[in-house]
This record gives structure tokens, sequence and C-alpha cells, in this order.
DNA sequence: ACTCAGGGTCGAC
DNA sequence: GTCGACCCTGAG
């Protein structure tokens, strides 16, 4: 096992940005979380105030990998400055304070939100590692440490299969979204190249994504700071905390965040998401 | 045992 | 735009 240094512990909080609800696959274990990343396993832990990750062969190359899958060079005092005049998201900010948004891989991130729908966090973690425990492949030592597995591999596992696991109505949509990847092996790959409204309408071709599952897969999948998924709990932080009209939907809630608040978009939805969750 | 709700979306009207 | 249906699971 090698050890590298990340940062200091107070430029990254690891409870709330490795299990929050972003992510469903990061394990609290003793003082940090085992998880993986592009097929690798990695424990991420704090020790004496620094952070550190540590893995088989890790070089340089996947220190900055992992730094940059933890977005360690957002600013985010400079992010929350510009909202110091409110005491509710200031509250947040301090509450929260180091929560950061991951950079993760796109068909995860898309199956993982496509499970999300009417669910709630400690049940698509138990969906998404039941996913990967009979269908990916062991790559560690830990009982979670497997590969996310590919379209072809869902596709051959099957609706039916889903459905026993535990999928439920959503069992139909990661099919055909597994359908679409494999149809177009450009699909995902492409998106990066797109606008929020060319984006918005590919991914939303895909049955069982709506605006605020696509809003997330171009948060937590294709790291744009420029969306804003409103779901039921952030809408209640926009209707209740920061005076949003209640009578509007959901979508519309996240066109008018979104035109308010410009790149500040996903990382204020992710503070106001955190709070009002818990 | 029973009700309720959870990071929504779809199809019909 | 509105409304019921959709699967499953843990909490009360």
């Amino acid at each position: 096992m090698i050890e590298k240094y990340l940062c200091k512990s107070s430029e990254i909080n690891l409870q709330s940005t490795l299990d929050g609800g972003q992510c469903f696959r990061w394990h609290k274990f003793e003082n940090g979380f085992n998880g993986v990343i592009d097929n690798e396993c990695y424990y991420i832990f704090e020790k004496n105030n620094f952070i550190y990750v540590s893995s088989n062969n890790l070089n340089d190359h996947k220190l900055n990998f992992i730094k940059n899958y933890l977005d360690l060079k957002f600013d985010i005092n400079l992010f929350s400055s510009n909202f110091k005049d409110n005491k509710y998201l200031l509250n947040l900010f301090n509450k929260y304070y180091g929560l950061r948004i991951l950079k993760q891989d796109q068909w995860e991130v898309m199956v993982s939100f496509i499970t999300s729908s009417v669910s709630n966090v400690s049940k698509i973690k138990k969906n998404i590692n039941d996913l990967c425990l009979n269908l990916g492949k062991k790559i560690g030592d830990n009982m979670y440490d497997y590969t996310f597995p590919k379209p072809i591999e869902i596709l051959e596992f099957g609706e039916s299969n889903l459905r026993k696991l535990g999928f439920g109505f959503r069992s139909p949509y990661i099919i055909d979204a597994s359908k679409m990847i494999i149809k177009d092996d450009n699909f995902l790959r492409s998106i990066f190249d797109l606008s929020y409204e060319e984006s918005l309408l590919k991914l939303t071709s895909i049955k069982g994504v709506g605006r605020k599952v696509a809003d997330c897969i171009m948060t937590y999948g294709y790291h744009r700071k420029d969306v804003f998924a409103v779901d039921r709990w952030v809408r209640r932080g926009l209707v209740n905390k920061l005076d949003f009209n209640e009578k509007y939907s959901n979508d519309k809630l996240s066109e008018i965040a979104r035109c308010n608040f410009g790149s500040y978009s996903s990382y204020l939805q992710q503070y106001i998401f955190n709070g009002e969750k818990s």
C-alpha cells in the first residue's frame, strides 16, 4: 500500500462529500472511506488534520487524478462569499464546510440517478452496490471493491433480474439507457461538447431520465457548474428559505435558479440539498 | 399489520 | 399542465 498526502482536513468534508447523496459507493471505515474510482480501489482518510489517500501503486499521475475527482481546486471561500448576506446560506456553508462536488463517471452517475427516482439515499446505495456485487468484477480485498458494470453487462443481466435486485419500476429505464449507450458508443462522450439545452434534450431522450435526473447527470457526471437540479428537498429550500414562488414546478424552479446563480448553481444546490435532507 | 414517504418520470387527457 | 401509476423498503 502506498500513502499520499492530499490536502488539509479543512479543505474537504469527507463525510458530506463522500456520503451525502451525490455518490453511493463510498463506505465509511475508521477515519475515512473506501471506494472505487476508475476501476481502482482507494482509501481516503483523515490523520492529524490532514487528508491522505492510500492504494496499491499510486503515482503522481493518479494522485492528480484523485485531486481532480475531489474537485480540490474549487475555491469554496470565493464561492460562498457571493452569498454572505444570506443568513440561511451562510449557515449551510458553515455547517457543511468543505463539501465538494465529485467529478464522477458518466455511466455510473446515469444509472445511479435513474435509480434515485422516488427512492432515498440508503436504498439507492443498496441498489447500486447490489448491482456491482452481482455484475461487477472484484478488484480489491474489501467487501465493496467491485467495478461498476458496463452497459452490455447490465443489458445481458436483463430487466427481470434488475427487478429481483429491487430496482422496481426503474428496471426498464436502466435497460433503455444501456441499449442507448450500446447503440451509439459516442453517446456519453458527445455530451461533453454540447450546450446545456442540447445536453438536456439528448439525456431526456432516455426513458427514465427527466429534467431532474438529467441535471444530476450533468452536475455529477459532466462536472457542469451551471446546473441546478431541483428535487423535493431542494424545492423546500428554495420555496421556504429563499422565497421562490411555490406555484412554480420543479422544472421552472430549476430554470430560474440556473439563470439567477449561473456557475454557482451546482454547488449552491448541493449545500441546499444537504441542509434540507437532514 | 398498516400507513407513509423517499434526490421522479411516463403516458393519457 | 395535471393526474394516477409505478416497485420497493425502512420508519413510525
